[in-house]
DNA sequence: TTGTAGGCGTTATCAT
DNA sequence: ATGATAACGCCTACAA
């Protein structure tokens, strides 16, 4: 790249339009009286000089980075990516940048990032991420909404009704003919599969039936092995519901080695209505959640409250509605 | 959130410390001389006042922001959240946070946000799309590293030989018997979709073989349209190569709707090697790009280059391999 | 070894 | 309507 010129400041520009740089400051930010001629001189500099305010100056003065920083556990697993670009599609347009970080989970790097953002002036926080809890918020003093999962009644949150989503998709189950429903969980430290299991784990209770459970991480190998397993031992199951799509879809391929038909001889019910879900075969039926509104929505929360400080905390919980596809009879 | 304690800074620290500013900028940056006593007292103090240094007064001075911008489509895409997670899980241990940014193939946008950016004192970009070229670039003075796509040759840059692999590609297909091939070719305007088609016309036009465009987005829905259209109007096709992954899958369903069996009837072959295409039906058999690679290659290069000013320009071509599923017989 | 002071580029207050 | 100037929080000559 080319010798770097040195960028035009404010300065440059005051002293090329012959006025002081809190005119052009006035003219910049549009603020306070500018008489009409200065301001077109002071236009033009600009346009000379090419000149760009520094945001990072601003930044320092003004105690805000127009910047918000969003937690995921992994932009890999494929729910996240329409979340981030909900989240993005309503923040840049407000002039907002957002910073994505993957945090795998591990609280230690949640807290580093967490601290390095607060010392950049980041204006607010999305966290879709399961370690992170009220302790470790509290004391920001930006606000932070919560998305995917519940952190804390104080904390404003974006979620959709697990338990009832899972106790609707085993309801389908059964009222497809299913008579023996095995539950795939996904990892017992994230909220949102133990609030599916407690849902099977609950229905099954009722219903005086018994439990079939196997432990999965929400991953797609793992899930697929394990499916493996389960239906081997477990050869009079019907009917298996999955903690998340990305698992249905693995017990999709565990039962198609196996050479089990779905759904003739198992239902395979999954969770979240990821596009991947319209592309296995058969289709997977599924308990869909409305993932790019949940990102909006967040967006909008945290965007309100950049603005005016003391909103009153508000949960959302937003509806799942089932998608018939054909993995399920 | 609680009423906003205000933030130590570094003079607190100082006053607490009954020192300087600059004694503790010294420890606080391990430079220059400071007495062991003094430097127990500071860090005493910092730790009672649980004071972090704020990093955009930091910027200011330095002009620079441990800070990258990652240009991208569409996160959506299914090829590109690999290639994020590789470059930020090379940044991140390196100290640098990166920002996203989905382009959707907007000039405008792109160079909006490549300006805002820098005026952020940005320190480098990595850029995977295709709108921007050499007269957008060369006036920044930071590094820059082109991915997936080559821009010019004055831009250091990591890619895959797309032209090669295609013809691989095709070459595969004729040796597993495909006489009659298609190909549905990704959008014009796009380098890697250009490569890969001019391979197939050179393959055809040397075969001396007729050719059989189709038109696609590298979406997946209308990959299927636009396949169901070909296959009926064509029924003589007994291959057809797909300009990525997801219009391959887009085709294997379109297939499937018509009773067409894969790879029996059809041969279908795919570009680009994403976790999806192990889990459809057929499992797709496509050219294999090394993505995690290529993000982390271009963000070392990247690292490289912001370290140390002046290197060389570096263009990287990584191999790609033909990955043998059940979609090609 | 430590402190003083000027500057990084803006904004906003207070004069004029 | 415009201009000086003091912050914002940090870093680094230069002095001491």
């Amino acid at each position: 790249m080319e010798g770097a010129r040195s960028v035009a400041t404010i300065r440059d520009v005051a002293r090329k339009s012959g006025v002081s740089v809190a005119t052009v400051s006035r003219v910049l930010n549009e603020k306070g009286y500018v008489h009409e001629d200065t301001r077109k001189k002071v236009e033009k500099a600009i346009e000379i000089l090419q000149y760009k305010p520094n945001n990072v100056a601003r930044s320092l003065f003004k105690k805000t980075s127009k910047t918000i920083g969003f937690l995921i556990p992994d932009i890999t697993n494929p729910f996240f990516p329409q979340l981030v670009r909900a989240v993005e599609d309503v923040m840049y347009p407000a002039g907002y940048t957002t910073i994505l970080f993957n945090s795998d989970e591990n609280l230690n790097h949640e807290i580093e990032y967490i601290e390095g953002m607060t010392s950049k002036y980041i204006d607010g926080f999305i966290i879709a991420s399961n370690t992170l809890h009220w302790e470790h918020l509290h004391l920001l003093n930006v606000p932070v909404i919560a998305l995917d999962r519940h952190i804390d009644s104080r904390i404003s949150s974006v979620v959709i009704d697990n338990y009832t989503g899972a106790v609707e998709a085993l309801e389908f189950m059964f009222s497809r003919g299913c008579k023996n429903i095995a539950h795939l969980e996904g990892p017992n430290y994230i909220y949102t599969a133990q609030e599916r299991k407690k849902a099977y784990l609950n229905v099954m209770k009722e219903k005086n039936l018994p439990v079939l459970l196997q432990q999965g991480n929400y991953e797609l190998e793992q899930a697929m092995i394990k499916t493996m397993h389960l239906l081997s031992e477990h050869p009079n199951i019907d009917g298996l519901f999955a903690g998340n799509d990305v698992m249905a879809i693995g017990a999709l391929k565990a039962a198609h080695k196996l050479g089990i038909q779905v759904p003739k001889q198992l239902s395979i019910m999954g969770f979240d209505g990821i596009e991947w879900g319209e592309t296995v075969t058969p289709e997977l039926t599924t308990m869909q959640q409305p993932i790019y509104e949940m990102g909006r929505k967040a967006a909008e929360l945290l965007l309100a409250r950049i603005h005016e400080q003391d909103l009153e905390v508000e949960h959302h919980i937003l509806p799942v509605n089932i998608k018939k596809r054909n993995s399920v009879k």
